[in-house]
DNA sequence: CGAACTGTTGAGAGGCTTCAAGCCTAGTGG
DNA sequence: CCACTAGGCTTGAAGCCTCTCAACAGTTCG
């Protein structure tokens, strides 16, 4: 504990524990019965590393909130090559993209470590959408921030160089899980990943990490990776 | 008229007249009550073809229905070069994403030729969501679809060659606009602005053009683009 | 303890961009 | 109404960024 005390601006505690539903955020303009009826109507699935909760092509039952634990989002590209779109924690709805709009799943879910999950009935997330506004306007402002992300990255894939969308990439995973006290991102992610993220591949993600580290911005000592100067790494990305 | 009898699958009939709020389908679960409050509130506004409607940045007031014309969506890219985003058609929200998350304007618009737009201030629309839930339930669809879109254009980014994107996106634009009784794109868009969806330079998107030309794929007398093989294009496409 | 996967570096190839030049089209102003 | 000019379109040549292929070290896990 003592350990967190220094650290400012620290987003991400106790990130090992399990996230109740009461805790979610969007629930917090529930009424008591409202999280009621959830909480006796949604199942918690616990999921090893490494299983695929939900499949591209398949018709989602309901929605899933991430009670503990990391999911990889991505889509399968036209050589059946997966294209990660995002990661999801603690916290994050999944699923609800494809729910809503009443087609098949458009993204493939697999869980990139130990991972507990809320599944909530599509009728029990329809109730809830159609009497609670305050909550409705929430989800739709998930929504709506993740397109804002997603149109970013579309210009970013479009004009900047790999170089460039390294920096932000990294910058990116930091503002999403955070550093620990060495500066270190708080999620392990492979090469492979990350350059995917990048859209890149491994070789070209790893010869613009080493770069990094010889101008002193990156260190990866083991399999973390410690920022050294955010400020250098925000004027690359931003170039 | 009568040109267009032939013409199955006709998408975009009547496409120089002006939408009535009415004939908006999203508007077609509200009650006359609801819907003559719109008409009440809100302003139809005239723009000639290039004139900016809203820049990234700035706050809207609210949100805008295209009842004619074309509206370019772009976000300024890290040397201040646009990225288009997306054309909106008569039809279509715009300013819908950043009003709903009470941000800034994540994305310019600009008229790609003349054009009618609905402005309905933000607490119309607000008193709207809460009212009438199948209204929302269809805001909420057009978010997720256009981020369905989005996350499929940054596979495609990171994933297809220039040769394949080109395809896609010259597709992707006779899906949304639709072809003449001459099979001829019905939008308008210089080899810049196409190039720039693709992502790409002016100069490579040509070079594949002229290569599907000489493969019989397309032709381009005057401005227009015309399909001549959609289905080896969609193969090129999806390869 | 080996198999399979991840991470790393080098060399070579190639797709794409850049730079340059010319033609064409459309819009403007006299 | 026409000349003019700015911007759109097109092609060629050169160079570079990025990918591909290959080899090997390090790591994880059954």
């Amino acid at each position: 504990m003592e350990l967190f005390v220094h650290k400012k601006r620290w987003r991400h505690p106790a990130i090992n524990q399990e996230l109740s539903l009461n805790e979610v955020p969007q629930f917090k303009h529930l009424t008591e019965n409202e999280l009621l009826h959830i909480e006796l109507n949604s199942t918690q699935i616990s999921y090893k590393k490494g299983i695929v909760i939900y499949r591209e092509g398949t018709r989602h039952s309901g929605i899933y909130c991430i009670a503990k634990g990391i999911v990889k989002i991505y889509k399968i590209g036209p050589n059946g090559k997966p294209q990660i779109i995002r990661f999801a924690k603690k916290g994050d709805f999944i699923a609800y993209q494809s729910l809503l709009t009443n087609e098949l799943a458009s993204t493939s879910a697999k869980t990139s470590e130990d991972t507990v999950v809320y599944h909530i009935p599509y009728q029990v997330l329809l109730h809830l959408l159609q009497s609670n506004w305050r909550f409705t306007h929430e989800m739709m402002k998930i929504a709506c921030i993740e397109l804002r992300q997603s149109n970013t990255f579309v210009t970013d894939l479009a004009q900047k160089s790999v170089r460039e969308r390294t920096a932000e990439i990294l910058l990116f995973l930091r503002d999403q899980f955070g550093l620990d006290m060495n500066n270190a991102l708080q999620i392990k992610v492979t090469r492979k990943d990350l350059a995917n993220m990048v859209g890149t591949v491994p070789e070209s993600l790893i010869r613009v990490m080493s770069e990094f580290k010889s101008e002193k911005l990156l260190a990866y000592p083991g399999r973390k990776i410690v920022f050294l100067n955010l400020q250098k790494l925000l004027t690359i990305a931003n170039s």
